[in-house]
RNA sequence: GGGCCAUUAGCUCAGGUGGUUAGAGCGCACGCCUGAUAAGCGUGAGGUCCGAGGUUCAACUCCUCGAUGGCCCA
């Protein structure tokens, strides 16, 4: 287990060549041993050369955990029922793209939360998965074998159409793979589903013939945009492709109401459309329920009135159309429904249903025309579902070319385009016109012949979700959703407006539709369920080679007499089934449910976890969600009003290039993934994804950000590692029995401890709560702030030795430091880590230990080495720190203020801290030589009231006098800003202290006001909120003479470096100068020979004569020195 | 046309339940360190909080309307 040598492949000869490796050795040995070298008794800890790029330490962590087999260790983790489970379900990419920076998003989504289950000790099921079918497959191959349309397709072949399909699914499955290993995204890849496998489409038509027998599957039709030359549908993606700016009809009719109530003033209502050809086929009116509509009677001609919104009569009849026309009633749109009227154009005879009457719906506008839309269900989607609500007449007297039928008058044989200003000549006849105009609107137009689009009604099989969208919502609001605003918002609004899913496409690389029909009287229907099923049914074995698509499954071998009529014969309909419902089945159809596998999908049914980008709200969640819910108690824990089939949703958005636009293949702004990863790696390309915003706003993807955020962050942690800790302890130290405990350690090894076991609950928190920015954010904070630029800088000089308690319990202390960040950011950042926590634990995978160290879930063999220690936060000594550091930084800016040098010691710090508690206070007094050594000044002091420097002042909390005062606060404020020092003394020993504000008098507590000291006098003062530092920046001989030695010490070690001496090396120092500094060096002679190795240092007035003589300048004084190797 | 989201320093982002002088990192400027050096550290300058109204003693925060960008749907 704690075998040094185990596997670690990277780099372990010091990369500078035996340089100053090796020297730092003698010369750390020198300092712990008197000069004997002593036996190295454990190999060191791997060093981590500078120059290794991330892109190569990461490729050789990736030949490492193939070697180990990593993944399917993971996978395996607990598997055998001894951890509890936490699963996810994977939604199917297609693999006939290449993939893109965005995937690997997604991809780093999906995978950091499983490992994090897997370290908090879950076994993570999750099987990855392939969306083989659809329109993007056809399209591809459309274009790959330059077919045109449908047409095209039939010419070359269903057969050899869809077998060129199945093999450009894999076009790219060898890059896909490649990336996902490459960005270290662990999951089943090896046993993924694929949604066009036999066992795969086999329970799917479980699934559809089970919904069939439930009666949730069923003919229909739905309004699809439609080019009538080119014979098929348009998806919405090529619809968006097409929209043009047009100049269309714009017509106002006048249609009379029926009159129920016998003979009477005619009464007329005013209709709008913008397509005068749909008038042949209108069924009904809609008005809005809850607009205001006026009956109206022109003043010159009493004979009939007119029925319009009212907001829409000054646009439809004119400003100031109230002295033409007299107001006759008022109606609410609710209160028009019902009625009936005549239909302006009767070539068209009516089916069954109701007609020419109006109805009340929502999606009505008040914005345009008269507020009163004409109805054609057959040719538009509104009109369509409102046919549907009010069961409405459906006229569809175009055919698929688009013309109406020869036999029709008027427009008999016209393409339906051209029939509209023959249809407006007609109304004028007819005397229903009122006014006819144009508007310039969008319109569609076919992307690939320019032929406007009709919107047209088609028969499609739809899945009836309308049955139970309650159910549907009532299972949504127990699903957790990050962001809450897509559960809710987007996704809860739209299941709100849920109607009927289209499942079926006139297309020929799908799952086929499990529907067989009786080509006599196609009422005689069944689905079928199973292939044993259609075996039986068609009275002969599958066969070996059976495949279930078009064209095979359509032959006649498939087919049967009716049993119903004995008749006809069974046929398959012809539609296969979208590619949602595909991917939507996954939850039982990856494991072949119910035909195998049933035990599993009890346990694994439903997800804990799934993740998405935002597009996916109307696609995979939703149909996960349709098809579990219309399947019910068919599947198991999943009864009506059970759980969603999934419990825990994250909705990432997509990712832009840097300045914020979508990555488009015409833009050419398209990040190709593998240049990032040579680059930048994973580890910071995950990072970066996951830290640099929340994963639920749209991602601007900019390597600049890259390189100065997450890459520079990771460059610090290989540095606190190898520069810090590993170079120092490879000398001879490793944790042991002989590191004193944490209680024993000095206070800043206890605090920054301290702060570990905050962020490391933090991290887990946020993890648990999904909020891997929050996790990543508190850990990079915490290394850099803490770890990197306050304790290993103070720590620094610790490691220099190996054996006394102060150095061991430094070095216990970054080990553990390191240790634990290393598992609080292996789910972000997988490679570094797990290199660095092998090689600090003695081999252990950073990914099989707990992510936290009290972590209570069943035992696991972890490393013992240095974890098990208290590991809970000391806020006090947080506080008392930040207070600290807080004045260290304002000492500093006072400093920098007075112009003197960190070097130059300076006599007396005064300073007051913030409002910090008792405890924290207590704190305080054992921490400030770290103050005193961080500002180089000898004496720190705390100003009281009675302090001459100090004087008091009031700030006023808005907050409590608020309450108090109401209107009058900031007079209130005023008062207690302007309240004399004396006062705020009286009122700091408790005395009463009353402010008078209009007559109102109070009596101020505690609450009520902060009392700032503020430094007056010589003292150079830096104020920083409530509290401040003050500098006394006199400059006495003797703090100058320290001052000079210290620089004196630091020009020699610029020397000695540049003179190429190592480290180690003895020398002997020669000084010359003014009396000043000869002075200084005589003084601290002692001090100066330690620090710079010198045997023998001679001070003289000048010397001329010596060789390798260096003149320095010391602030406004010259000095000279020379060195030589003492050998 | 509808729904959801975003808009805070040059860039990327923080800013419970409204409360005093709106924060951080990067970048930039200046400086320190030179035994983490293809590193490390400090100080500082940067903001009409998208706009217009409103509520309130008090609005980055709440309400209304609008602008811009994004996604989804019609």
């Amino acid at each position: 287990m704690h075998s040094r040598n185990a596997g670690a492949g990277v780099a372990r000869e010091d990369s500078r060549g035996g340089g100053q490796g090796g020297t730092k050795s003698h010369r750390t040995r020198a300092r712990c041993g008197g000069g004997a070298l002593m036996p190295v008794t454990k190999p060191p800890y791997a060093t981590l050369p500078a120059d290794l790029s991330a892109n190569a330490l990461e490729e050789q962590m990736l030949a490492r955990w193939r070697d180990e087999q990593i993944v399917d260790k993971a996978l395996a983790l607990g598997a055998d029922g001894s951890r509890p489970s936490w699963v996810f379900y994977d939604g199917p990419p297609t693999a006939n793209g290449r993939p893109g920076i965005h995937h690997v998003l997604a991809r780093t989504v999906k995978d950091l939360f499983c490992r994090y289950r897997v370290m908090k000790g879950y076994h993570v099921p999750r099987k990855a998965g392939w969306d083989t079918h659809g329109l993007p497959v056809e399209i591809e191959v459309e274009k790959a074998l330059k077919l045109d349309g449908k047409q095209g397709i039939e010419a070359y072949g269903i057969e050899e159409f869809n077998k060129q399909c199945r093999d450009s699914v894999w076009k790219y499955r060898e890059e896909w793979e490649r990336l996902v290993e490459r960005v270290a995204h662990w999951q089943d890849y090896k046993h993924p589903y694929v949604t066009y496998e036999n066992n795969y489409i086999e329970s799917e038509w479980w699934a559809l013939k089970t919904l069939f027998d439930k009666g949730l599957l069923y003919r229909g039709h739905k309004i699809l945009p439609y080019c009538s030359r080119c014979g098929t549908s348009l998806s919405s993606h090529e619809v968006a492709q097409g929209y043009d700016e047009v100049e269309d009809p714009s017509v106002f009719i006048a249609l009379d109401l029926q009159n129920e109530d016998g003979p009477g003033t005619r009464r007329r209502i005013l209709v709008w459309t913008t397509t005068p050809w749909t008038l042949v086929s209108n069924a009904a009116l809609a008005v809005h329920p809850d607009l205001v509509y006026v009956e109206v009677q022109k003043k010159t001609g009493r004979d009939w009135t007119l029925i319009l919104a009212e907001s829409r009569a000054d646009a439809v009849l004119g400003a100031g159309w109230e002295e033409r026309w007299d107001v006759m009633h008022r109606h609410r749109g609710a209160e028009l429904a019902g009625k009936k009227y005549h239909r302006p154009l009767d070539w068209a005879e009516y089916p069954d249903g109701h007609h020419e009457i109006i109805v009340a719906e929502e999606f009505v506008s008040a914005d345009d025309g008269s507020g009163v839309v004409h109805m054609s269900p057959a040719f538009g989607a509104d009109d369509y579902a409102a046919g549907q609500r009010h069961t409405l007449a459906f006229l569809q007297p175009v055919n698929a070319r688009g013309e109406f039928p020869p036999e029709m008058p008027v427009i008999g044989g016209k393409f339906f385009k051209d029939a509209d200003p023959l249809i407006i000549e007609e109304l004028k006849k007819r005397d229903v016109l009122w006014k006819a105009g144009t508007v310039k609107h969008q319109y569609p137009f076919c992307w690939r012949c320019d032929t406007p689009l009709l919107y047209y009604a088609r028969t499609s099989w739809f899945v009836r979700t309308t049955a139970y969208a309650d159910d549907m919502m009532k299972r949504n609001t127990a699903v957790s959703w990050t962001p809450p605003e897509t559960g809710s918002g987007r996704f809860g609004e739209w299941l709100k407006n849920n109607i009927d899913w289209a499942v079926s496409r006139d297309r020929y690389w799908g799952t086929p539709l499990p529907v067989w029909q009786c080509d006599a009287d196609e009422t005689h229907r069944m689905a079928i369920g199973s292939f044993d099923e259609l075996s039986k049914a068609a009275g002969k074995p599958l066969g070996a080679k059976f495949d279930p698509h078009k064209p095979y499954i359509d032959a006649d071998e498939w087919s049967w007499k009716c049993t119903v009529c004995a008749k006809g014969t069974m046929r398959r309909v012809s539609e296969v089934i979208d590619a949602w419902f595909d991917s939507g089945a996954m939850s039982f159809a990856q494991w072949h449910y119910p035909f195998e596998n049933v035990d599993r999908v009890t346990q694994e049914f439903p997800a804990d976890y799934i993740a998405e980008g935002v597009d996916q709200t109307r696609g995979w969640f939703y149909s996960l969600l349709a098809i579990a819910t219309g399947l019910g108690d068919a599947l198991p824990n999943n009864a009506a009003g059970s759980a969603s089939p999934y419990r825990h949703v994250v909705v990432h958005d997509l990712v832009r290039d840097a300045k914020g636009q979508k990555m488009s293949k015409s833009r050419g702004n398209s990040v190709n993934p593998w240049e990032v990863m040579e680059r930048h790696g994973a580890d910071a390309t995950r990072l970066f994804l996951v830290a640099s915003s929340q994963m639920w706003v749209p991602k601007n993807f900019d390597e600049t950000v890259i390189r100065e955020g997450a890459s520079r962050f990771l460059i610090t942690l290989r540095n606190l590692y190898q520069g810090a800790f590993a170079q120092y302890a490879n000398f001879g130290w490793s944790p042991s029995a002989k590191d004193p405990n944490p209680a024993d350690r000095p206070l800043l090894d206890q605090w920054v401890l301290s702060r570990l076991a905050s962020v490391e609950q933090a991290a887990d928190q946020h993890l648990d709560a999904f909020d891997a920015t929050g996790a990543a954010r508190a850990v990079m904070q915490f290394i850099d702030d803490d770890v990197s630029k306050w304790y290993v800088r103070l720590a620094k000089r610790r490691f220099y030795d190996l054996e006394s308690d102060d150095s061991r319990a430094a070095f216990a202390t970054l080990h553990e430091v390191l240790t634990v960040s290393c598992r609080l950011l292996a789910p972000f950042a997988p490679f570094l880590t797990d290199w660095m926590h092998r090689e600090l634990t003695g081999g252990d995978s950073v990914h099989f230990v707990d992510y936290v160290r009290n972590q209570s879930a069943a035992g696991r063999g972890q490393s013992a080495v240095g974890i098990g220690q208290s590991a809970v936060g000391n806020a006090a000594l947080d506080a008392a720190m930040a207070e600290i550091r807080a004045l260290a930084s304002a000492g500093r800016a006072a400093r920098e203020t007075a112009k003197v040098n960190v070097r130059q010691p300076l006599s007396k710090l005064v300073c007051v801290t913030g409002p910090i508690d008792a405890a924290a206070r207590a704190l305080i007094e054992p921490l400030v030589p770290i103050l005193a050594a961080e500002l180089n000044v000898k004496v720190v002091e705390f100003a009281t009231s009675a302090d001459a420097l100090v004087s008091l002042e009031a700030k006023a909390n808005f907050r409590a006098l608020g309450k108090v005062f109401g209107k009058e606060t900031p007079l209130a404020a005023a008062a207690v800003n302007a309240l004399g020092a004396d006062t705020l003394a009286a009122f700091e020993r408790g005395e009463p202290v009353l402010v008078n504000v209009e007559g109102r008098e109070h009596r101020l507590t505690v609450d009520d006001l902060t009392i700032v000291r503020k430094a007056s006098g010589a003292f150079v003062v830096h104020q920083e909120g409530i509290l401040f530092a003050a500098i006394d920046p006199t400059v006495t001989p003797a703090l100058r003479a320290e001052g000079i030695a210290r620089e004196l010490v630091s020009r020699t070690q610029r020397l000695r470096k540049e003179t190429g001496l190592e480290v180690s090396d003895r020398i002997i120092l020669r000084i010359a100068g003014p009396a000043l500094v000869t002075g200084a060096a005589e003084t601290h002679r002692q001090w100066i020979a330690g620090e710079v190795l010198a045997r023998s240092i001679e001070i003289t007035e000048s010397m001329a004569s010596a060789t390798n003589v260096v003149t320095v300048e010391l602030d406004d004084l010259t000095a000279q020195l020379a060195l030589s190797k003492d050998s």
